[in-house]
DNA sequence: ATGACCACATCTTGTGGA
């Protein structure tokens, strides 16, 4: 099965760029991040008639997410658990057919945190502590589990392409690299770094200063499989030709192929 | 070249993104 994520800045505006997409790479299962609509304003029948179930968990003008999915999700969860008052739309989780087995799917919308130091970088910080908790609780069902998404994230130097202009940047932090680590080292794989060792591929160019044209790029939307997932990993890769489409993202989808037999 | 965008809400300017 595929799995994918892509922040879409705007499901509203990103239709026509979603519907190519999904005709061309074929999902099984899709996590999108920054709708930023309520969910009555997501596109749904639009989304259906292409061949996918919809299950979203959004707000007004900001943040937003959703799971796209040609069988239809289980056990759907809204808000990141042990976060209950967070009043942001940032996560969004369920359980998708996986061969005979069940994948658990997160859809995610990490805090980007910036100005750093401050109240947002203390939210992003405190949002990953507790999403920590959570990936844990959910990895001691040594499951196959996905925790995709938009992470705001630079795991490594090698995921920028100017490590030195991020030094200090909520994304590339000292503090954010070891919350990530954190997560990871609970027993999640990074996806697109198990199957490529080539540094300097990204999933983001800024729309400023001609950063695509540059490759002034960041990796940032990653797929975190528990080991019962990333056993099955077969291919992974950044769909980059979609940020060359008219009206594009700033961020492009990024796909996982688990073979569950 | 300390340059350069985009989406939203609101109303032509401010906020937020990364």
């Amino acid at each position: 099965m595929k799995i994918a994520t892509w922040n879409v800045n705007s499901i509203k505006v990103r239709l026509p760029n979603l519907l190519a997409w999904l005709k061309d790479a074929e999902p099984d299962v899709v996590c999108l991040q920054e709708l930023k609509c309520v969910d009555e304003a997501f596109p749904r029948s639009q989304v259906e008639d292409a061949g996918y179930n919809v299950e979203t968990h959004g707000q007004k003008t900001y943040n937003g997410v959703a799971i796209l999915s040609k069988s239809p999700l289980e056990d759907v969860t809204r808000g990141l658990p042990g976060m209950e008052d967070d009043e942001q739309a940032r996560y969004l989780e369920g359980l998708v057919p996986a061969g005979d087995q069940m994948l658990r799917i997160a859809s995610i919308y990490l805090p980007n945190g910036n100005p750093a130091p401050g109240p947002k970088y203390d939210y992003k910080l405190d949002w990953m502590e507790k999403l920590a908790a959570h990936a844990e609780a959910l990895l001691a069902y040594e499951e196959p589990l996905a925790l995709t998404g938009d992470y705001n994230v630079i795991p490594t130097p090698d995921d920028v392409h100017d490590a030195a202009a991020w030094a200090d940047d909520a994304l590339f932090r000292p503090d954010t690299l070891k919350a990530f680590r954190t997560i990871a080292n609970l027993g999640l794989t990074d996806a697109f770094r198990a199957c490529h060792t080539t540094p300097h591929r990204y999933s983001f160019w800024d729309y400023q200063a001609g950063a695509w044209q540059k490759d002034n790029g960041i990796r940032i939307d990653h797929l975190m499989l528990s080991a019962h997932a990333a056993d099955r990993l077969v291919s992974c890769d950044i769909d980059k030709y979609v940020r060359d489409w008219e009206k594009p993202s700033d961020h492009v989808p990024v796909w996982a192929e688990l073979d569950f037999d």
